[in-house]
DNA sequence: GCAAAAGTGTTCATCGTACACCCATGG
DNA sequence: CCATGGGTGTACGATGAACACTTTTGC
């Protein structure tokens, strides 16, 4: 026998890819991408890129042939993981819809978007500039697990260099901390940040490639390096930046106001 | 127009209970809900509790059935959270049947089973006493994840309490971490282990009852504690027992071997 | 030379581990 | 009264935040 049950449910994935992106402010540098759909269910609104998974597909293979499909991406590399299943009865107008929402991240490079089918046009949307309420079905909250997700997990993984190319400066690599947990963190001394690298320092996870980055406007130019670790490796003690020290520091930071 | 989309595939919910129940070893006292299949796909094989989550039913609450309706468990109260969801192609016979997995934690009380239907046997199984090999479809993957993702949990956050009766000493406190993290803890100092929990006695989350357990076999009796806290509450630091703190206090606690 | 950013070393408060000691119970 | 486990206080080493100082670039 093949098959003695019957399908009772759509199944879809959504992805939220995260990057970073110039911007005028740091915390707006952090941006997820966006689609505005054109389709009858939801309709001229923002949503994240989905599709439906195919009969002999996984989860994986529709998360990166969304990307393909609807933004032209080529995800292949990317670090993607499963956030979780959003799948309340009516959620979506047209019927049962299950979506296994994921996460992507991708560094800077990469990220030319081309428009796909069956969406009016397509975006990079600073996340900290999102009225959450204007997304589509319950992409919003999918988005704010999401970022709850990789907020936590910045502070107790490694997963900060999926943000960045394979060379960069610590300078490159406080801005991906600075963009996503705090942006005081940029004014924070380089020393203690440094401190918080020093296993992959001492473990020759985080290499130095022996070359200086092309000079910017002003000030010396950074040391590049290359992170060589593991994508899933996690720190042994978790990142202490927390809101009690970044105020504290900031206060510190204030011109003096007499 | 109620539906334009045609299901594609079957969607059911599993279950991963914990539990600490009595055993001769510490490390035996954590265990988990397995059921004995009695149906024709993977038939004689030990596997999670679940069912086919219905039209109108949410996964949460597919999770709390499959509880009341294998096991003849009440699980309203019980702590409950969705793990993941796995739906490789081919991961059942039947056809495409994708499973949302979910992790629940009981206390010790509430944990009389009663057989339900296409059950041969239902049973509490100590987890480290588990030949992974011999559970039904991808259940034994799902399982490793939720070892993974409780033993965490442990050490950012409050869930330990979500395993012990209301009124607890800290002696049952310790036992928790001691079975799921290392029997090693169960050696540990009072004064440390009390310490870990400092927070919670100084902002009144942890209080004790003015009352002393009933005395056990030996020793002075422990206080009784009730923990008022958020289920969803997390650490401001995470918990430090490693294994290397942990390997040299056995070394320390060892008899002399001359 | 000066401002700005990168990089190095040191000081000091805080936290966690270890340890010493007292209390309450059963046998 | 003694073995066993519960409970309290303290000392010391490790960690991390704050700070002082040097190096390298553009203007």
């Amino acid at each position: 026998m093949e098959s003695n049950l019957n399908a009772n449910a759509v199944v879809a994935v959504d992805v939220v890819v995260f990057t970073l992106r110039p911007a005028t402010s740091i915390e707006d540098r952090w941006q997820v991408l966006l689609v505005r759909r054109d389709e009858p269910a939801f309709g001229n609104k923002l949503a994240l890129p989905g599709v439906l998974v195919r009969a002999e597909e996984t989860f994986d293979a529709a998360a990166r042939r969304a990307l393909q499909t609807k933004a032209g991406l080529d995800a292949r590399d990317w670090y993607l993981e499963q956030l979780g299943t959003f799948g309340n009865p009516g959620r979506d107008t047209r019927g049962r819809v299950v979506s296994v929402a994921h996460v992507a991240l991708v560094g800077s490079d990469d990220v030319d978007l081309v428009r796909g089918s069956g969406i009016q046009s397509i975006d990079w949307v600073p996340v900290r500039a999102l009225p959450a309420e204007t997304l589509a079905f319950d992409h919003a909250d999918m988005l704010r697990v999401a970022i709850n997700r990789i907020q936590a997990k910045l502070r107790y993984s490694w997963v900060a260099f999926q943000l960045l190319p394979d060379e960069f400066t610590l300078s490159q690599l406080r801005a991906v901390y600075s963009a996503i947990l705090d942006p005081s963190l940029q004014r924070l001394n380089t020393s203690n940040f440094r401190k918080a690298f020093s296993t992959l320092f001492a473990t020759d996870t985080l290499v130095p490639v022996g070359q200086r980055a092309t000079a910017g406007k002003v000030g010396r130019p950074g040391e590049l390096y290359r992170f060589v670790g593991p994508v899933g490796g996690t720190r042994t003690r978790e990142l202490r930046w927390d809101s009690a020290a970044r105020f504290r520091h900031n206060l510190a930071a204030l011109p003096d106001a007499s």
